[in-house]
DNA sequence: CTGAAAGCGCTTACAG
DNA sequence: CTGAAAGCGCTTACAG
């Protein structure tokens, strides 16, 4: 059985397809009675309109494109969600695209995002070259950057406060005592990460610890757990340890757990993020919170009013962090 | 600045939009020399073909749905993650949509999905009633199971065999010596689960330990530690419990922390999954491994199967559970 | 080897 | 209040 077209629908209804049409979008002069037989109708054969037709007659997609690093990662998969749900409150599905944080990834998304014609997309993937989000910008896809700032390209966006986040971290760990920082980030072309280290070192040094270079580590998420294990085994061993994200510390417990060295009380250790995991890992994180429903949230709906009126003037708003106290930071032991 | 259109290209070219047409999809005899000038050209515009336009013309949109109960839950988003990259290798992308196991909005992403016209979904979510798909049956938009059963339903399907994950559990468990032992499930919608209790509560029987009806619940991720505080206050109280996912396992975690009772020394727990999750709870959890990456693939490759061929009988494939021990699960304390 | 034409399923002025 | 017609950007027979 073929599915129904707005032909069938006309012929069923003896109107035309403009009629049709024009009942489906409800627009123009049609008497109720006509509308409600043909609403009659279309329910009666199961015609849902074909939005790719509708698409190419000028009107939206309705798809939105998600960049994200990867979302199996538990933050942008709550991310992820929280899109998901505002979309469709706005009528908007979303395509996936992990990008793994590498350039030719996100260039090859952003190509087919065009290519499909979605209505704009959402990026919260690190981007070491703006070049790459080209196809988009030339096609007038409205874009709205997530937790990512970049420099020089007027589109909307929203943010945590990563600065101080930071800064917030910094002050939690030293007003516990610790005055041998350390810090595990991420890469360097992640501006978030970049943000966080910022805040952080910025608070230390105004109480007068300025960071050991040596003890201000990038890395990757897998790479962290080794990482750590540098900064354990170091001569002059860090008794707390900032980490950008919560994976990164994770990586660190795992470290810690393996070298015998005891969380919190041989070293403290604070997150960043709060996702799920936070609240499950051995022992639960201490971890500057983002508010990532809202980020969502409001990524979403920036980049909707973006397309709503793409003249407007680019918003920017700033979301505060909190930091959330669990388990894995304590006072400094005095030795 | 417009986007470039197939007639931009043949004009540029000197040519048709017909032979432009035949030279991006490789088609047609062109003279080696004419279609080169032509890619160039093509190059040189930054002309991509519009995939919806193609698309109303009969051929595919190259997108698909991935039904999920959560994007979320990290075994979703592994899923989910392992689903796009198998896309993309195969030039499809995926529209994420979270169900929460409603069926009101698995209806809502049925017809959703197909008045995208998408090529082709995968199932991962719970469904109560068979009649959700019919959107898609009838629009002969193929259908793939993920880690689901579908009876009377022919369509293509992975699975892992939870029969045999809890029977592990189950073997586990006894093996360490519990006698007391106590199940957290999932609703009995959802027949992952109940299969998963059906294999635990066989093998349990063979070894002359039938199930006490009491210490079987069926729960939700949210009152998972409700459900658990309950089995640790009753008077006899279990000493193994076997949840059906890594979240019940948490939550009975978290209801074990909060009530003083020691993981594993009191009470073992075996969870179901081997998510992200399972690796850095509070002890690490003892699991029944899901091949989430192989789950993923499978599905993504037993669909595109399907698109191609839409005739062939469908293909049901098995996986194999294996069970991860970790530190939550001890033998039983000698009383 | 290449072009003219019809058609995919809609929407949107434009008439009436 | 409603219909005829053009057009969105492609693909696909069909000619030549």
């Amino acid at each position: 059985m073929m599915k129904a077209t707005i032909y069938d629908v006309a012929k069923a209804a003896g109107v035309s397809i403009a009629t049709v049409s024009l009942v489906i979008n409800g627009k123009g002069k049609i008497s109720e009675e006509r509308r409600n037989e043909i609403k009659q109708i279309m329910m009666q054969m199961g015609y849902k309109p074909s939005m790719i037709a509708s698409a190419l007659t000028g009107k939206k997609t309705y798809a939105l494109g998600l960049l994200v690093p990867d979302i199996s990662n538990p933050f942008f998969a709550e991310i992820a969600r929280a899109v998901e749900d505002e979309g469709q409150r706005h009528g908007y599905s979303v395509f996936i695209c992990s990008t793994d944080n590498k350039d030719e990834k996100v260039e090859r998304y952003a190509e087919l995002l065009q290519q499909k014609n979605v209505d704009g997309v959402i990026i919260g993937t690190g981007l070491k070259d703006l070049s790459v989000l080209d196809p988009l910008l030339k096609a007038n896809i409205p874009v709205t950057l997530l937790a990512r700032e970049l420099p020089s390209v007027e589109v909307p966006s929203v943010v945590v406060d990563d600065y101080k986040g930071g800064s917030a971290a910094a002050e939690h760990l030293i007003m516990l005592g610790h005055r041998n920082l350390a810090v595990l980030a991420e890469q360097d072309s992640i501006s978030s990460s970049r943000e966080r280290v910022r805040g952080f070192r910025a608070t230390a040094e105004q109480a007068g610890l300025p960071l050991d270079p040596a003890f201000v580590l990038s890395t990757s998420i897998k790479e962290a757990k080794a990482k750590a294990s540098e900064l354990f085994q170091s001569g002059n061993r860090p008794t707390a340890i900032f980490c950008c994200n919560d994976l990164l510390a994770i990586g660190a417990l795992q470290a810690a757990k393996e070298l015998g060295v005891r969380i919190p009380e041989e070293c403290s250790i604070v997150g960043f993020d709060d996702t799920v995991l936070a609240s499950v890992t051995d022992p639960p994180l201490t971890t500057i919170a983002q508010p990532i429903e809202q980020l969502g949230q409001t990524a979403l709906q920036l980049l909707v009013r973006q397309i709503g009126k793409p003249g407007e003037s680019p918003e920017r708003v700033v979301l505060p962090p909190s930091l959330t106290i669990r388990k894995s930071t304590a006072m400094r032991a005095s030795i």
